[in-house]
DNA sequence: TTCTGTTTATATGCCA
DNA sequence: TGGCATATAAACAGAA
C-alpha cells in the first residue's frame, strides 16, 4: 500500500488568492492559515477529492467569481490537537478562562469538522482537560453562577507550541509533586494547584514581566493552609473583541474597530485561594493596570477588547487566536441577517440573493478578502 | 436528566 | 524498539 504523508505549512493570507486548494486551509492561532500538503506516492489525491466534494456542496460559491476570495476550511479534521484547540479557546477568551461549553462552542464555530460526532470529540476534550496538567480548573465566582467551572492554563505551562507544531507538543507539561507519596500516581486538580504553588515559590521572579499573583495552596486533609506568592505573565494587551454574537461571554464589537496600542489596557488576572473553603476554590479577578493602578474590569469592560498576541510576554502561552486577518471580512458577522448582507453577497459572489442569511450549515467558515478583485 | 469532570484502558503514531 | 504524546471509548460520580 502506498504511504500517504502529510505535513503542514503556515502561509500568509496574502498568498492565498487564487489558491485552488483553498478548501484545505484552517486558520492558525497566529493569524495565518494552515495548509495541509499531501504527498501521495500513488497520485491518488484524496485531499483534492475532499476539496471538490466540499465545493460541490455549495453551487453558488463554486461558480462565483468570489471564489478566489473565499477562505474556506475543509470539513476534514483540522491539524490541531485537542490540547491546542483548548489552549486557543482559553487564550482567546477575555478572562483567559473558559467553561467547558465555551470551549465546545469555540471549536465548533471555527471548525466544521467538529460539528459532527460531538459525543466523540467532546468526550476527548473533557478527557484532555482532566488529564493534562497544563489545564487547571477555576471555580465560578458568585457573580457568575452556572454549571461547571472555568478552565484556565497553568501559568507554568508556557508556550507549549512554540515549535509551531500544533499536533504534538515536544514535551508534555507535567506536574510532579515530590512531597507526596511516590507510589501515588493520581494527580488531581487539587494537586495541580498545589504543585503550581510549590513550583512558583521555588522559582525566582523569572523572565516574565508582569504581575504578581497570589495563589493559595490546596491542602490535603490534616495539613495547614499556607499562602504562596507567584509571578505570572498573564499580561496581555487587548485590542479587539472577536467573538461573534452568540457567544455569551464574547459578544461582538464591530469588526473594523481598532484600538491604539497606547490605549491598550494591560490585563492582569489573579487567582486567589479562598481559605475558608474546604475544597479547591480559586477565584480570579481581572484588572486594567493602565488606569491609575488597578481597576476591576467588569465583564462588560472586557468585552470591548480582543486578546492579541504579546510577543514580549514569553512565559505564558499567548498565542493569538486567529482573528480575521487584516483586510478580511468574517462572514460569521453577517449570519444574523444584518442589512448589508445582500450587497456584500452580491459584491463577493457576483450573484444576487434574496436572502438575508447565509446558509452556514456546511459553509460557516468563510473569510472574504476585502480587497477589490481588480486591484 | 443532562452536563461536567475524573479515571482507566487501549490504540496509534512519532521520535530518540 | 520503547517511551511518550495524543486520540478514543467507556464507566462512573457528582452537580446543576
Amino acid at each position: 500500500m502506498d504511504r500517504i504523508t502529510s505535513s503542514y505549512a503556515l502561509i500568509p493570507t496574502t498568498e492565498l488568492d487564487g489558491n485552488p486548494n483553498i478548501a484545505d486551509l484552517w486558520p492558525s492561532p497566529n493569524g495565518t492559515y494552515m495548509q495541509q500538503v499531501t504527498n501521495n506516492n500513488n497520485n491518488n489525491n484524496n485531499n483534492n477529492n475532499t476539496i471538490q466534494q466540499t465545493l460541490s456542496n455549495n453551487n453558488s460559491i463554486q461558480s462565483s467569481p468570489g471564489l478566489s476570495y473565499a477562505r474556506r476550511y475543509a470539513a476534514s479534521k483540522p491539524p490541531y490537537s485537542y490540547i491546542s484547540l483548548i489552549t486557543h479557546a482559553i487564550n482567546g477568551s477575555p478572562d483567559r478562562m473558559c467553561t467547558l461549553s465555551q470551549i465546545y462552542q469555540y471549536i465548533q464555530d471555527r471548525y466544521a469538522y467538529y460539528r459532527q460526532n460531538q459525543q466523540r470529540w467532546q468526550n476527548s476534550i473533557r478527557h484532555s482537560l482532566s488529564f493534562n496538567d497544563c489545564f487547571v480548573k477555576v471555580p465560578r465566582s458568585t457573580e457568575r453562577p452556572g454549571k461547571g467551572s472555568f478552565w484556565a492554563l497553568h501559568p507554568d505551562s508556557g508556550n507549549m507550541f512554540e515549535n509551531g507544531c500544533y499536533l504534538r507538543r515536544q514535551k508534555r507539561f507535567k506536574i510532579r509533586d515530590k512531597t507526596k507519596d511516590p507510589n501515588k500516581s493520581k494527580i488531581t486538580n487539587k494537586d495541580k494547584m498545589s504543585n503550581l504553588n510549590l513550583n512558583k515559590s521555588h522559582s525566582s521572579s523569572s523572565s516574565s514581566t508582569i504581575s504578581e499573583n497570589t495563589i493559595g495552596r490546596l491542602d490535603s486533609p490534616g495539613s495547614s493552609p499556607r499562602q504562596a506568592t507567584v509571578s505570572e505573565s498573564l499580561s496581555v494587551p487587548l485590542t479587539q473583541q472577536y467573538y461573534h454574537q452568540h457567544h455569551q461571554h464574547y459578544p461582538q464589537v464591530p469588526s473594523q474597530t481598532t484600538y491604539s496600542t497606547e490605549s491598550v489596557p494591560i490585563i492582569k488576572t489573579e487567582y486567589h485561594h479562598n481559605p475558608t473553603s474546604s475544597s479547591s476554590i480559586y477565584t480570579h479577578q481581572t484588572y486594567d493596570t493602565n488606569n491609575n493602578g488597578l481597576q476591576y474590569l467588569t465583564s462588560e469592560h472586557n468585552q470591548q477588547y480582543f486578546h492579541t498576541i504579546d510577543q514580549s510576554a514569553s512565559a505564558s502561552f499567548l498565542h493569538q487566536i486567529a482573528p480575521p486577518p487584516p483586510g478580511t471580512f468574517r462572514i460569521d458577522n453577517l449570519i444574523n441577517g444584518q442589512p448589508d448582507f445582500k450587497s456584500f453577497y452580491s459584491t463577493m459572489t457576483g450573484h444576487e440573493t434574496t436572502s438575508n442569511y447565509l446558509d452556514t450549515t456546511n459553509t460557516n467558515n468563510y473569510y472574504f478578502n476585502n480587497t477589490n478583485p481588480s486591484s
